[in-house]
DNA sequence: CGTTATTATGCAACTAATTGCATAAACCGT
DNA sequence: ACGGTTTATGCAATTAGTTGCATAATAACG
């Protein structure tokens, strides 16, 4: 399982409160790793209790009031450890192709539309890395860590140019085809 | 949620027993939609108590006993009608990008070789897919049916594709990287 | 000041998915 | 007929993830 180690890395790139992490989680870690707020506040607790993170010392802590964590030196173990160490893929799901094989037994009916709308969703993702790339990765020489965040940039960027293009195509043939199918 | 769905399609496309189906989802439905044996009977179960499906009118059940599920009129009626639901896309959860940006801040020891290992298995999966494509799509004009069912394998082909290249590159990249980062 | 909106944290219930195990029949060699 | 392997179905427990709601502090508005 992974949420704990996106936390920690998210922790050691910058200490964080829970809906600062929440907010991250909605940019750039979100982008391959998603979690809501609740799945976040749980693990903190869990991380705290392991003794892997700690409350900034600095805070004292009250219902609804900011708290912000930082990682311990076990922490920093752990993340070392999950990340050196082998794992097998996760299996995919992908309900968009699931449901293109469904409609090549119940009909195409209605599904165009929604490749449209996927399609200016992936534009406006793609569009939004390429900016992240514009301005945060400059050509040049670099360090260790900007070249593996980068690296983890290209795929985000690749793996949507590969969606739109594959969408664009999609939505042309679905378009020419005869709507009702075997319904 | 489309567990249920997939079992739908998959069963309007061939009556089939549970162990059938589960063999099934480890070829070609599972390349998008992975399920194990446990969760298709469950689902099977739920999906017979709703009256979307029903066991062949032929087979006598009993414990051990192949059971095989045929789609009644109001499953294909429920498939059609998720078919052409529009849907937001689920958001994704890559473990491999994930540990990339955690080798950004505790050192990219030990990743290369799992690195390479992915590489191998989408490189795998990749010739598997294009085997598919030379003995199920040979080139010319097809039905509505055949057509979607190429436009999904087309998209495992480009996806198996990107994920070779990008990997590739990643090797390349963490070989050349001083091993230790900030660990 | 008091009321409303926003920010921030968190619990509880539910749904989905995974893991490990149990059972039973069929098939296969000896 | 027996013991071992494969095929097939299924239960139970656990873990992961989602959804809906509750609470408290703070800011902002008149």
């Amino acid at each position: 399982m992974s949420l704990p180690h996106a936390i920690l890395t998210a922790l050691l790139e910058k200490p964080s409160s829970g809906l600062e992490l929440t907010r991250r989680f909605d940019r750039s870690i979100g982008y391959f790793w998603s979690a809501t707020h609740q799945q976040i506040y749980r693990e903190l607790g869990k991380l705290e209790a392991d003794g892997l993170i700690r409350v900034l010392p600095s805070e004292q802590p009250a219902r609804g009031q900011k708290k912000s964590y930082e990682v311990l030196p076990a922490g920093r173990t752990e993340l070392a450890r999950w990340t050196s160490a082998s794992q097998d893929p996760k299996p995919h799901r992908d309900a968009l192709l699931l449901r293109l094989r469904a409609a090549a037994v119940v009909g195409t009916a209605g599904l165009e539309a929604d490749l449209r709308r996927h399609l200016e969703l992936h534009e406006r993702q793609l569009a939004e890395y390429e900016e992240i790339e514009k301005r945060d990765f400059p050509p040049g020489r670099d360090g260790t860590d900007v070249r593996l965040r980068h690296l983890v940039l290209r795929a985000g960027i690749d793996l949507e140019t590969f969606w739109t293009q594959w969408l664009r195509r999609a939505v042309a043939d679905v378009a020419e085809l005869p709507d009702g199918g075997p319904t």
